[in-house]
DNA sequence: CAGTGAGCGAGCTTCCGCTTGACTT
């Protein structure tokens, strides 16, 4: 073990970090003898986290958790050195001094600090800027840094028989990122305030994905659907029907972009001989998926369960930090923010104990192993239960209903990961008639597999089976029923959550704990909107997109993350100097703000969008604009005339006057919904957003109800109505 | 399943990434 005051060592370039250099150890024992120095001090990041490791270790040993970091850059400033060495300027987080001082306030009280926040670069400097912290207060205890990639008593005792001094390297390459996104933020920022309006925000993590979201946008607008047809036959024998579809037509694959042209084959095939041509069988081994990572979960729970990202960070938030089972409260979930599939050999046997009782035969001879994908930082385990004894239905009563069913999603996917694949068996057949050939296949679940377990998170592919009759290569069938049907191609689709998160994923664009407020703060800024789960840009969005991406389309780009982690990379094997990273970026970059400042033009005043309403005071038309609270509608006069509406979402169907708005509880907060203008001569109200169509069966107007299953449809908002507006088939694949 | 009601109109804003409660200005 080192000694005390281990950590020194090469460190020139964190000068910066708050000048808290440590200072060639000094006389140690010089100090007067105190009551001797009871107990270890851990300090993690997590208060859950704090409590189960204090089990694992026992009397001797106090763990703390640190709630993230504590140390920041000033929040009213750059506090960024940019015409020295780039220092930063760190300060102690608003609110968390007195956290802080507790910290300080136990390690006196310690003989040794051991700093336990995450394995990952983030988790470095939260352990630094501690260690300094405690170290100017106490200078001569002993603080060691140990890690450990999952909770379990084995994996902390080993942790803390490995202690070692903090990664400075891992450090610089943190400030390095740290002060990139500073430097990005804080300068494009107030551009744009300059420039478009007050109060908006641009940065390297948001600015790309408002970017992706409307270039997504415009190949959605370019998009022009073509029309095509199809014919398919339906074949009977004996009692089962099953379907076909035509795949070749004179040899080739048929061409039917008019009704035409499908009916005239129809009539070609009037006198055919529909015969059996070719019958193939075909085996598909499907695997379990790995157990989640924060981004999987995020889409699956968005997929299955038509939860936003926020909300199911929210209910994954309260699983992992514990729901009363019998008495005491216990954590459910091993820790939501993470980016490895990684589980560990406990959880491990944990699942192949309850599988050797209750499924036996899904028990595979070795654990299945899942590869860490290379980007992973791999601080924590996969998301997965606690427990597999836990079964979702043991717990139903003591969850509400959403913890109930993402704690399935959680504990299927990881029970399903250590079970044998299904087998899918595929009958696809082919029957010729003339010059055509139909296709017909059927799947059936030959071995269930893992599928024994998945229940509320399957999906309807999962569910789906399909049956064919026994046949004979160069039977005759009975002349089928011919259908021929009209479709068109299907553009690109608008960003979900769910997608969302999986592209900023894939180009290595944010980490696990800021997908959801990503999202979030897209929204809250009005760049975008989520309608019916959708993401698309407003009109400020769109300009502010198109302003970054003109003027510096380089951070901007996806690859500009990539980059920027290649540096990290490099810094932190101490190939590369932090300072020379930024100063290299820097330079170029706010030569740029500078001149985009000096020479853009103006976009204030750009952005009311006109309405075909007119101000009932003046008659002028009204514009939509963009206030605190939202978007409202304004006299296009203003100043001179200053009538304001709420925008007008529908004719409310009780009295017939008044329009349907959106309106939030006092204080802004709250869910949003939907009541009359005439309120309170009028008390009609929903909490069901309106759509534009009206109810074909009643007249009162549509709302986007969410529908567990198949995402959102629209009904009738009328109580005595049940109008249900049933999606088209369509969008099957993909 | 139940759940509900202002005013916005120039002024101090903003980044990304860790983590949960919340001092009273």
């Amino acid at each position: 073990m080192s000694g005390g005051g281990g950590s020194t060592g090469r460190s020139a370039g964190l000068a910066a970090a708050g000048g808290r250099e440590p200072k060639a150890a000094k006389s140690a024992p010089a100090k007067a003898k105190k009551p001797a120095k009871q107990g270890v001090l851990v300090i993690v990041e997590s208060p859950a986290k704090a409590k189960t490791i204090e089990k694992y270790l026992g009397r001797d040993y106090t763990v703390l958790a640190s709630m993230g970091h504590l140390i920041d850059l000033p929040k009213s400033r750059l506090g960024v050195d940019v015409e020295g060495g780039f220092e930063p300027e760190y300060l102690t987080i608003r609110g968390k001094a007195k956290l802080l001082k507790e910290l300080r306030r136990a390690a006196k009280k310690s003989r040794l600090v051991l700093l336990a926040s995450d394995n990952d670069r983030e988790g470095e400097a939260i352990s630094y800027h501690i260690r300094n912290s405690i170290r100017d207060k106490v200078p001569d205890l002993p603080i060691e840094r140990i890690v450990f990639n999952e909770i379990t008593p084995q994996a902390i005792k080993e942790a803390v028989g490995h202690p070692r001094p903090v990664d400075e390297t891992k450090v610089r390459a943190q400030t390095a990122r740290r002060v990139l996104d500073r430097l990005v933020g804080y300068h494009l920022s107030p551009l744009l305030w300059k420039k478009v309006k007050n109060g908006l925000s641009a940065g390297r993590v948001q600015s790309v994905a408002l970017r992706l979201i409307c270039d997504r946008e415009r190949e959605v607008e370019g998009f022009l659907p073509e029309e095509y047809w199809s014919v398919e036959a339906d074949f009977r024998k004996g009692r089962t029907v099953f379907s076909g579809e035509l795949v070749s037509w004179r040899g080739g694959r048929p061409v039917l972009s008019r009704a035409a042209d499908a009916e005239g084959l129809v009539a070609a095939l009037r006198s055919a001989h529909f015969a059996v041509a070719d019958i193939r069988e075909s085996e598909k081994i499907q695997r379990p998926k790995p157990p989640f990572t924060t981004s999987k979960l995020q889409q699956a729970a968005a997929n299955r369960l038509g939860f936003t990202s926020k909300k199911t960070m929210q209910v994954a938030q309260q699983l992992y930090e514990g729901v009363e089972v019998g008495g005491a409260p216990v954590g459910l979930i091993t820790y939501m923010r993470t980016d490895s599939t990684r589980i560990s050999r406990a959880a491990i046997d944990d699942a192949r104990a309850y599988l050797s009782a209750e499924h036996p035969a899904e028990l595979p001879e070795s654990p299945n192993v899942y590869e860490a994908d290379g980007k992973a930082q791999d601080a924590h385990e996969a998301v997965r239960p606690t427990s597999v004894a836990r079964t979702p239905d043991s717990l139903k009563d003591q969850l509400s209903k959403d913890q109930h069913r993402l704690y399935a999603l959680v504990w299927e996917r990881f029970v399903a990961s250590q079970m044998t694949p299904a087998k899918t068996r595929t009958t696809s057949v082919d029957v010729a008639a003339g010059e055509a050939v139909f296709r017909a296949a059927a799947s059936r679940l030959v071995e269930k597999g893992f599928y024994k377990v998945i229940k509320v998170s399957a999906s309807k592919e999962d569910r789906a089976e399909s049956f064919m009759p026994e046949l004979k290569v160069g039977e005759e069938l009975a002349r089928p029923a011919l259908r021929t049907g009209q479709h068109f191609t299907q553009g690109p689709s608008r960003f979900t959550d769910a997608t969302m998160i999986k592209a900023l994923e894939e180009e290595g664009i944010g980490r696990p704990s800021t997908y959801a407020p990503i999202i979030s703060v897209l929204l809250e800024r009005y760049y975008v909107t989520r309608d019916n789960r959708q993401l698309a840009p407003t009109v400020l969005g769109r300009m502010i997109s198109d302003i970054l991406v003109e003027s510096f389309p380089d951070v901007v780009e996806v690859g500009f993350t990539a980059g920027m982690e290649g540096g990290l990379d490099r810094v932190e094997e101490g190939a590369g100097d932090w300072v020379a990273m930024i100063r290299d970026f820097y330079g170029p970059f706010k030569e740029r703000v500078d001149e985009v400042m000096a020479t853009l033009q103006s976009y204030r005043g750009r952005l009311d969008e006109p309405t075909d309403a007119t101000c009932e005071k003046c008659g002028r038309p009204m514009v939509k604009k963009l206030g605190r609270f939202g978007f409202f509608l304004a006299c296009s006069g203003f100043p001179a005339c200053k009538t304001t509406r709420s925008i007008p979402l529908a004719r409310c169907p009780r009295c017939g006057q008044g329009d349907i708005v959106a309106r939030r509880r006092a204080k802004g907060r709250g869910r949003e919904f939907y009541g009359c203008t005439r309120y309170p001569d009028c008390d009609f109200v929903t909490y069901h957003k309106p759509t534009s169509s009206t109810c074909p069966k009643c007249g009162w107007f549509l709302v986007e109800k969410t529908d567990r299953k198949s995402g959102s449809r629209k009904a009738c908002v009328n109580p005595a109505c049940d109008y249900l507006h049933s999606r088209g088939e369509e969008g099957e694949n993909g």
